[in-house]
DNA sequence: TATATTAGTGCGTATTACGAACTAATCCAG
DNA sequence: CTGGATTAGTTCGTAATACGCACTAATATA
Protein backbone atom coordinates (compact mmCIF):
# COMPACT_ATOMS: atom_id res chain seq x y z
CA UNK A 1 0.00 0.00 0.00
CA UNK A 2 2.89 2.10 0.67
CA UNK A 3 6.29 3.60 -0.49
CA UNK A 4 7.36 4.85 2.56
CA UNK A 5 7.68 8.19 4.27
CA UNK A 6 11.44 8.44 3.51
CA UNK A 7 12.06 11.17 5.93
CA UNK A 8 13.38 14.17 3.28
CA UNK A 9 15.75 16.87 4.17
CA UNK A 10 13.57 18.05 7.02
CA UNK A 11 14.85 21.43 5.97
CA UNK A 12 12.93 21.27 2.96
CA UNK A 13 9.23 21.48 3.53
CA UNK A 14 7.52 21.67 0.38
CA UNK A 15 9.20 18.31 -0.11
CA UNK A 16 7.62 16.78 3.08
CA UNK A 17 4.21 18.32 1.32
CA UNK A 18 5.26 17.10 -1.94
CA UNK A 19 6.46 13.44 -0.30
CA UNK A 20 2.84 13.58 1.80
CA UNK A 21 0.35 14.31 -1.64
CA UNK A 22 2.54 11.50 -3.12
CA UNK A 23 2.05 8.79 0.01
CA UNK A 24 -1.51 9.81 0.03
CA UNK A 25 -2.53 9.47 -3.39
CA UNK A 26 -0.93 5.75 -2.96
CA UNK A 27 -3.11 5.26 0.10
CA UNK A 28 -6.41 6.77 -2.02
CA UNK A 29 -5.53 4.48 -5.27
CA UNK A 30 -5.02 1.47 -3.26
CA UNK A 31 -8.61 1.99 -1.86
CA UNK A 32 -9.68 2.99 -5.30
CA UNK A 33 -8.44 -0.36 -6.23
CA UNK A 34 -9.47 -2.48 -3.31
CA UNK A 35 -13.20 -1.05 -3.97
CA UNK A 36 -13.26 -1.42 -7.34
CA UNK A 37 -12.17 -5.16 -7.36
CA UNK A 38 -14.87 -5.81 -4.91
CA UNK A 39 -17.02 -5.20 -7.84
CA UNK A 40 -14.70 -6.90 -10.78
CA UNK A 41 -13.16 -3.68 -11.96
CA UNK A 42 -9.88 -2.84 -12.49
CA UNK A 43 -8.56 0.50 -12.06
CA UNK A 44 -8.83 1.71 -15.75
CA UNK A 45 -12.36 0.51 -15.60
CA UNK A 46 -12.85 2.54 -12.59
CA UNK A 47 -11.87 5.62 -14.41
CA UNK A 48 -13.38 4.72 -17.37
CA UNK A 49 -16.71 4.41 -15.79
CA UNK A 50 -16.11 7.57 -13.18
CA UNK A 51 -15.53 9.54 -16.80
CA UNK A 52 -18.47 8.56 -18.45
CA UNK A 53 -20.52 9.07 -15.65
CA UNK A 54 -21.77 12.46 -17.08
CA UNK A 55 -20.60 12.36 -20.50
CA UNK A 56 -20.54 9.98 -24.03
CA UNK A 57 -17.27 10.79 -25.48
CA UNK A 58 -15.86 8.98 -28.54
CA UNK A 59 -13.08 6.48 -28.50
CA UNK A 60 -10.56 8.89 -29.40
CA UNK A 61 -11.73 11.28 -26.29
CA UNK A 62 -11.95 8.61 -23.92
CA UNK A 63 -8.24 7.59 -25.02
CA UNK A 64 -7.06 11.07 -24.51
CA UNK A 65 -9.05 11.45 -20.94
CA UNK A 66 -7.13 8.05 -19.86
CA UNK A 67 -4.03 9.19 -21.20
CA UNK A 68 -3.91 5.85 -22.99
CA UNK A 69 -3.40 4.66 -26.61
CA UNK A 70 -7.03 3.80 -28.48
CA UNK A 71 -5.70 0.05 -29.33
CA UNK A 72 -5.64 -0.26 -25.73
CA UNK A 73 -9.02 1.81 -24.90
CA UNK A 74 -10.55 -0.35 -27.63
CA UNK A 75 -9.86 -3.51 -25.82
CA UNK A 76 -10.86 -2.10 -22.65
CA UNK A 77 -14.09 -1.22 -23.89
CA UNK A 78 -14.47 -4.24 -26.30
CA UNK A 79 -14.43 -6.09 -22.14
CA UNK A 80 -16.44 -3.72 -21.03
CA UNK A 81 -18.80 -3.76 -23.62
CA UNK A 82 -19.35 -8.16 -23.48
CA UNK A 83 -19.95 -7.11 -19.88
CA UNK A 84 -23.06 -4.69 -20.73
CA UNK A 85 -20.82 -2.04 -18.98
CA UNK A 86 -21.18 0.69 -21.68
CA UNK A 87 -22.70 0.75 -25.22
CA UNK A 88 -20.82 1.91 -28.52
CA UNK A 89 -22.64 3.62 -31.32
CA UNK A 90 -21.73 4.40 -34.38
CA UNK A 91 -21.79 8.74 -34.52
CA UNK A 92 -24.64 10.16 -36.85
CA UNK A 93 -22.47 13.07 -37.70
CA UNK A 94 -19.39 11.12 -38.67
CA UNK A 95 -19.63 7.15 -39.27
CA UNK A 96 -16.16 6.63 -38.51
CA UNK A 97 -16.67 7.68 -35.06
CA UNK A 98 -18.06 5.81 -32.27
CA UNK A 99 -20.21 7.44 -29.37
CA UNK A 100 -19.77 5.68 -26.12
CA UNK A 101 -21.69 6.07 -22.99
CA UNK A 102 -22.75 4.03 -19.98
CA UNK A 103 -25.35 1.64 -19.91
CA UNK A 104 -27.89 1.34 -17.21
CA UNK A 105 -26.37 -1.33 -15.72
CA UNK A 106 -22.94 0.65 -15.65
CA UNK A 107 -24.52 3.62 -14.46
CA UNK A 108 -25.85 1.46 -11.87
CA UNK A 109 -22.68 -0.20 -11.28
CA UNK A 110 -20.83 3.55 -10.79
CA UNK A 111 -23.33 4.48 -8.56
CA UNK A 112 -22.89 1.80 -6.18
CA UNK A 113 -19.08 1.69 -6.30
CA UNK A 114 -19.20 5.20 -5.47
CA UNK A 115 -20.90 5.21 -2.42
CA UNK A 116 -18.88 2.34 -1.51
CA UNK A 117 -15.52 4.02 -2.03
CA UNK A 118 -16.85 7.18 -0.16
CA UNK A 119 -17.34 4.66 3.09
CA UNK A 120 -14.27 3.38 2.61
CA UNK A 121 -11.78 6.81 1.86
CA UNK A 122 -12.54 8.18 5.15
CA UNK A 123 -9.87 6.47 7.25
CA UNK A 124 -7.92 7.87 4.11
CA UNK A 125 -8.76 11.80 5.00
CA UNK A 126 -9.04 10.66 8.83
CA UNK A 127 -4.67 9.64 7.83
CA UNK A 128 -4.47 13.27 6.63
CA UNK A 129 -2.48 15.99 9.22
CA UNK A 130 -5.26 18.53 10.82
CA UNK A 131 -4.52 21.92 8.65
CA UNK A 132 -5.34 20.08 5.66
CA UNK A 133 -8.19 17.92 6.88
CA UNK A 134 -9.18 21.63 7.97
CA UNK A 135 -9.59 22.71 5.07
CA UNK A 136 -12.21 19.91 4.27
CA UNK A 137 -15.03 22.51 3.00
CA UNK A 138 -17.42 20.50 5.28
CA UNK A 139 -17.50 23.27 7.80
CA UNK B 1 -9.13 8.58 15.34
CA UNK B 2 -12.05 10.11 17.15
CA UNK B 3 -14.37 12.52 15.69
CA UNK B 4 -14.57 15.97 17.09
CA UNK B 5 -17.62 15.97 18.71
CA UNK B 6 -18.51 19.27 17.91
CA UNK B 7 -18.22 18.43 14.31
CA UNK B 8 -20.93 18.27 12.17
CA UNK B 9 -22.14 15.36 10.28
CA UNK B 10 -21.00 14.26 6.55
CA UNK B 11 -22.57 16.47 4.14
CA UNK B 12 -22.36 16.96 0.77
CA UNK B 13 -19.50 19.10 1.46
CA UNK B 14 -17.75 16.29 2.59
CA UNK B 15 -18.12 14.88 -0.61
CA UNK B 16 -16.79 17.24 -2.44
CA UNK B 17 -14.02 16.95 -0.45
CA UNK B 18 -13.13 13.23 -1.32
CA UNK B 19 -14.28 13.91 -4.94
CA UNK B 20 -10.94 16.28 -4.64
CA UNK B 21 -8.98 13.55 -3.02
CA UNK B 22 -9.61 11.18 -6.00
CA UNK B 23 -9.11 13.67 -8.60
CA UNK B 24 -6.07 14.99 -7.26
CA UNK B 25 -4.66 11.21 -6.18
CA UNK B 26 -5.56 10.59 -10.04
CA UNK B 27 -3.73 13.17 -11.19
CA UNK B 28 -0.21 12.09 -8.86
CA UNK B 29 -0.40 8.83 -9.83
CA UNK B 30 -0.61 10.09 -13.81
CA UNK B 31 2.57 12.38 -13.00
CA UNK B 32 4.27 8.99 -11.15
CA UNK B 33 3.63 7.18 -13.99
CA UNK B 34 4.65 9.42 -16.46
CA UNK B 35 7.54 10.42 -14.77
CA UNK B 36 8.51 5.92 -14.31
CA UNK B 37 8.10 5.32 -17.83
CA UNK B 38 10.69 8.01 -18.68
CA UNK B 39 12.80 6.11 -16.52
CA UNK B 40 11.39 2.56 -17.63
CA UNK B 41 9.32 2.20 -14.70
CA UNK B 42 6.25 0.86 -14.24
CA UNK B 43 3.94 2.38 -11.11
CA UNK B 44 4.84 -0.89 -9.40
CA UNK B 45 8.68 -1.14 -9.84
CA UNK B 46 8.55 2.79 -8.63
CA UNK B 47 6.79 1.99 -5.42
CA UNK B 48 8.93 -0.81 -4.95
CA UNK B 49 12.31 0.94 -5.34
CA UNK B 50 10.69 3.63 -2.82
CA UNK B 51 10.13 0.98 -0.61
CA UNK B 52 13.20 -0.55 -0.62
CA UNK B 53 14.84 2.50 -0.65
CA UNK B 54 14.70 2.71 3.35
CA UNK B 55 15.02 -0.98 4.06
CA UNK B 56 15.97 -4.47 3.13
CA UNK B 57 12.89 -6.99 2.91
CA UNK B 58 12.15 -10.57 2.28
CA UNK B 59 10.32 -11.09 -0.36
CA UNK B 60 6.84 -11.98 1.28
CA UNK B 61 7.60 -8.38 3.63
CA UNK B 62 7.86 -6.53 -0.27
CA UNK B 63 4.52 -8.28 -0.88
CA UNK B 64 2.56 -6.68 2.37
CA UNK B 65 4.10 -3.53 1.62
CA UNK B 66 2.90 -3.53 -2.14
CA UNK B 67 -0.32 -5.51 -1.16
CA UNK B 68 0.43 -8.30 -3.87
CA UNK B 69 0.93 -12.31 -3.75
CA UNK B 70 3.68 -13.49 -3.64
CA UNK B 71 3.94 -14.79 -6.88
CA UNK B 72 3.37 -11.52 -8.53
CA UNK B 73 6.39 -10.30 -6.74
CA UNK B 74 8.81 -13.04 -7.41
CA UNK B 75 7.70 -11.80 -11.29
CA UNK B 76 8.39 -8.64 -10.38
CA UNK B 77 11.88 -8.76 -8.46
CA UNK B 78 12.85 -11.39 -11.64
CA UNK B 79 12.80 -8.40 -14.09
CA UNK B 80 14.47 -5.63 -11.36
CA UNK B 81 17.32 -8.02 -10.95
CA UNK B 82 17.60 -9.00 -14.91
CA UNK B 83 18.16 -4.82 -14.89
CA UNK B 84 20.21 -4.81 -11.99
CA UNK B 85 18.18 -2.86 -9.85
CA UNK B 86 17.92 -4.54 -7.04
CA UNK B 87 20.17 -7.95 -5.97
CA UNK B 88 18.51 -10.94 -4.51
CA UNK B 89 20.53 -12.25 -0.92
CA UNK B 90 19.69 -15.67 0.83
CA UNK B 91 19.43 -14.95 4.18
CA UNK B 92 22.41 -16.04 6.74
CA UNK B 93 19.47 -16.20 9.59
CA UNK B 94 16.91 -18.21 7.27
CA UNK B 95 17.79 -20.75 4.37
CA UNK B 96 14.18 -20.18 2.82
CA UNK B 97 13.91 -16.18 2.78
CA UNK B 98 15.65 -13.70 0.49
CA UNK B 99 17.20 -10.53 1.35
CA UNK B 100 15.93 -7.78 -1.10
CA UNK B 101 18.18 -4.56 -1.36
CA UNK B 102 18.80 -1.82 -4.32
CA UNK B 103 21.83 -2.43 -5.71
CA UNK B 104 23.75 1.10 -6.58
CA UNK B 105 22.21 1.42 -10.03
CA UNK B 106 19.23 0.91 -8.00
CA UNK B 107 19.60 3.82 -5.65
CA UNK B 108 20.97 5.97 -8.28
CA UNK B 109 17.81 5.75 -10.15
CA UNK B 110 15.77 5.81 -7.40
CA UNK B 111 17.29 9.52 -6.36
CA UNK B 112 17.35 10.38 -10.22
CA UNK B 113 13.40 9.48 -10.47
CA UNK B 114 12.83 10.84 -7.20
CA UNK B 115 13.96 14.21 -8.23
CA UNK B 116 12.37 14.68 -11.58
CA UNK B 117 8.92 13.65 -9.73
CA UNK B 118 9.22 17.10 -7.49
CA UNK B 119 9.56 18.97 -10.50
CA UNK B 120 7.15 18.02 -12.40
CA UNK B 121 4.47 17.51 -9.33
CA UNK B 122 4.71 21.37 -8.63
CA UNK B 123 1.56 22.08 -11.28
CA UNK B 124 -0.94 19.48 -9.23
CA UNK B 125 0.03 21.51 -6.14
CA UNK B 126 -0.72 24.43 -8.00
CA UNK B 127 -4.13 23.10 -9.07
CA UNK B 128 -5.60 22.69 -5.64
CA UNK B 129 -7.51 25.03 -4.30
CA UNK B 130 -5.89 27.65 -2.36
CA UNK B 131 -7.20 26.89 1.18
CA UNK B 132 -5.80 23.48 0.27
CA UNK B 133 -2.22 24.85 -1.16
CA UNK B 134 -2.31 27.01 2.03
CA UNK B 135 -1.26 24.33 3.94
CA UNK B 136 1.46 23.68 2.01
CA UNK B 137 4.12 24.67 4.25
CA UNK B 138 7.01 27.42 2.54
CA UNK B 139 4.26 29.04 0.58
C1' DT C 1 -11.64 12.61 -58.50
C1' DA C 2 -7.45 11.10 -56.46
C1' DT C 3 -5.08 11.44 -52.43
C1' DA C 4 -4.45 12.53 -47.81
C1' DT C 5 -6.07 12.33 -43.16
C1' DT C 6 -8.69 10.61 -39.31
C1' DA C 7 -11.27 7.02 -36.37
C1' DG C 8 -11.14 2.66 -34.85
C1' DT C 9 -9.83 -2.18 -34.95
C1' DG C 10 -6.84 -6.40 -34.96
C1' DC C 11 -2.42 -8.57 -34.03
C1' DG C 12 1.82 -9.69 -31.70
C1' DT C 13 4.39 -8.77 -27.56
C1' DA C 14 5.65 -7.43 -22.72
C1' DT C 15 4.17 -6.49 -18.13
C1' DT C 16 1.32 -7.06 -14.23
C1' DA C 17 -1.50 -9.85 -11.38
C1' DC C 18 -3.71 -13.97 -9.71
C1' DG C 19 -4.27 -18.88 -7.91
C1' DA C 20 -2.64 -23.55 -7.64
C1' DA C 21 0.91 -26.72 -7.52
C1' DC C 22 5.51 -27.35 -6.47
C1' DT C 23 10.48 -27.43 -3.94
C1' DA C 24 13.34 -26.54 -0.19
C1' DA C 25 14.21 -25.18 4.46
C1' DT C 26 12.69 -24.94 9.10
C1' DC C 27 9.83 -26.16 13.01
C1' DC C 28 7.83 -29.17 16.22
C1' DA C 29 5.63 -33.62 18.41
C1' DG C 30 6.53 -37.57 20.12
C1' DC D 1 16.22 -37.56 16.44
C1' DT D 2 13.02 -38.32 13.00
C1' DG D 3 8.85 -37.53 10.14
C1' DG D 4 4.92 -34.62 9.34
C1' DA D 5 3.38 -29.89 9.22
C1' DT D 6 4.52 -25.09 8.18
C1' DT D 7 6.66 -21.44 5.87
C1' DA D 8 9.35 -18.95 1.97
C1' DG D 9 9.75 -18.62 -2.66
C1' DT D 10 9.33 -20.15 -7.34
C1' DT D 11 7.05 -21.86 -11.48
C1' DC D 12 3.20 -22.39 -14.50
C1' DG D 13 -1.07 -21.31 -16.76
C1' DT D 14 -4.37 -17.67 -17.47
C1' DA D 15 -6.46 -13.05 -17.87
C1' DA D 16 -6.24 -8.08 -18.14
C1' DT D 17 -3.68 -4.07 -19.38
C1' DA D 18 -0.86 -1.47 -22.44
C1' DC D 19 1.98 -0.57 -26.44
C1' DG D 20 3.25 -0.08 -31.49
C1' DC D 21 2.31 -1.28 -36.10
C1' DA D 22 -0.40 -2.44 -39.86
C1' DC D 23 -4.88 -2.40 -41.50
C1' DT D 24 -9.97 -0.91 -43.01
C1' DA D 25 -13.41 2.43 -43.54
C1' DA D 26 -15.03 7.07 -43.70
C1' DT D 27 -14.24 11.80 -44.37
C1' DA D 28 -11.67 15.87 -46.02
C1' DT D 29 -9.04 18.40 -49.30
C1' DA D 30 -6.23 19.63 -53.30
Amino acid sequence: MATDPARPPASDATAAFMDLLVQTSFDVIAVVTRVGAEHDLSLTLVRMLGILRDRTLTMAELADYLGLKRSTVSGLVDRAERRELVARRTSSVDGRSVQLSLSPKGMALTNTASIALSARLSPVVEKLPGNIRDACPSR
